[in-house]
DNA sequence: GTTTTAATTGAATGATTGTTCAACAATCAA
DNA sequence: TTGATTGTTGAACAATCATTCAATTAAAAC
């Protein structure tokens, strides 16, 4: 009963979220989330509590649309190893305007999660649900052949983990695409 | 002539830069700075300018004290496949509170350059300065022999650095120091 | 000792920050 | 129709932000 809310919920939450992806937290006012979301103050802090609140919202639906689609790449039938080459060149084929983006959750890492539990909780569970898709890609690969029985899939997993979060920031600064396509290469050789 | 200075720029530059180290730009307010660095408002902008010079000038002197003495451990004399290990062994064994702060310049690369020309500018230069670090380094094993002749040691040089950003980036979320090795390990894997 | 030059100081600036709130509008249950 | 309930709205809040400035202090030049 009551009042019917005039927005969606999650379209709103949507915009908030790219926004704070282009600009990172700080640098996001309230101001700035009225515009791109286009309620008022008072629908934001009704709906989404306090700008904090809302950005581990915004975070959280990043991990629901976005992670989840790179992870699924990972995820999807066929050769394993062929599936890493894929989420390796997605990330290498954004264009570079987008690329300057990186990835939210890289960005919350450096910017907040030292200094703020609350995200890092969050944030860590995500990074969890990553590794995990790689380690799990790993394992496929091994069972089916592809690498040999001895392999250390977790050690691999973290080190593609790493990897992933270098070659973000390297495309936040210098983007010279033919150096990243070059480094992945080399990240993909270490899996023969 | 006039009033002579009564503190020493390079020591009130260097604690402005352990501030914006800890806590990044925005995050960092001019009272921030006062409180750290012992001088008052009126001498800051006397002495830097404004938050966005003082910025800079903290992020070039990171440079030159910090980034310069890690580079140098590529640059020392013996082997350098051994003073590459050693450079990540540095990484990795950073203490873990230490380890959060991670590294200015990636943190900067971050933050702002995707959104400050200026910064961009200064934070490229000191990244290629890592990099040919990588390159004379891989370079000069090739010569001693350590390395097969036919290496690609510009694509390598990439890697390794673009494997440096994802370390300091790994660290600053969840810091396993075993996981961090282990993915030493497969990065030094790559250089045989 | 007077003048000149520059650093220090603390108060004040206006702009922006995140957040709250009272008045109003729209729906539902009675 | 009348309350109850909830969303919308825009003004207002105190706090904090980066920055400026006039008054003061200290040294060097004359």
């Amino acid at each position: 009963m009551g009042r019917p809310c005039e927005f969606d919920r999650e379209e709103t939450l949507s915009k908030a979220m790219e926004l704070f992806w282009e600009r990172g937290y700080k640098a996001t006012s309230i101001e700035d989330l009225v515009d791109r979301m286009g309620i008022k103050r008072g629908s934001i802090y009704n709906t989404f509590g306090d700008k904090h609140s809302l950005f581990i919202a915004a975070v959280e639906y990043y991990a629901k649309e976005v992670t989840s689609r790179t992870i699924k790449i990972l995820e999807s039938p066929g050769s394993p190893l062929e599936n890493i080459k894929l989420f390796f060149e997605t990330i290498v084929n954004t264009p570079s305007d987008k690329k300057k983006r990186g990835c939210l959750i890289s960005n919350t890492v450096v910017e907040l999660a030292p200094h703020d539990e609350k995200v890092a909780d969050t944030v860590r569970i995500i990074l969890e649900r990553i590794q995990n898709a790689f380690l799990h890609c790993l394992d496929k690969a091994v069972e089916l052949g592809e690498l040999p029985e001895d392999t250390d899939t977790k050690v691999l997993s973290h080190f593609l983990a790493t990897s992933t979060h270098g070659l973000i920031v390297t495309g936040k600064s210098a983007v010279d695409n033919k150096q990243m396509k070059d480094v992945v290469d080399v990240i993909l050789s270490t899996l023969h």
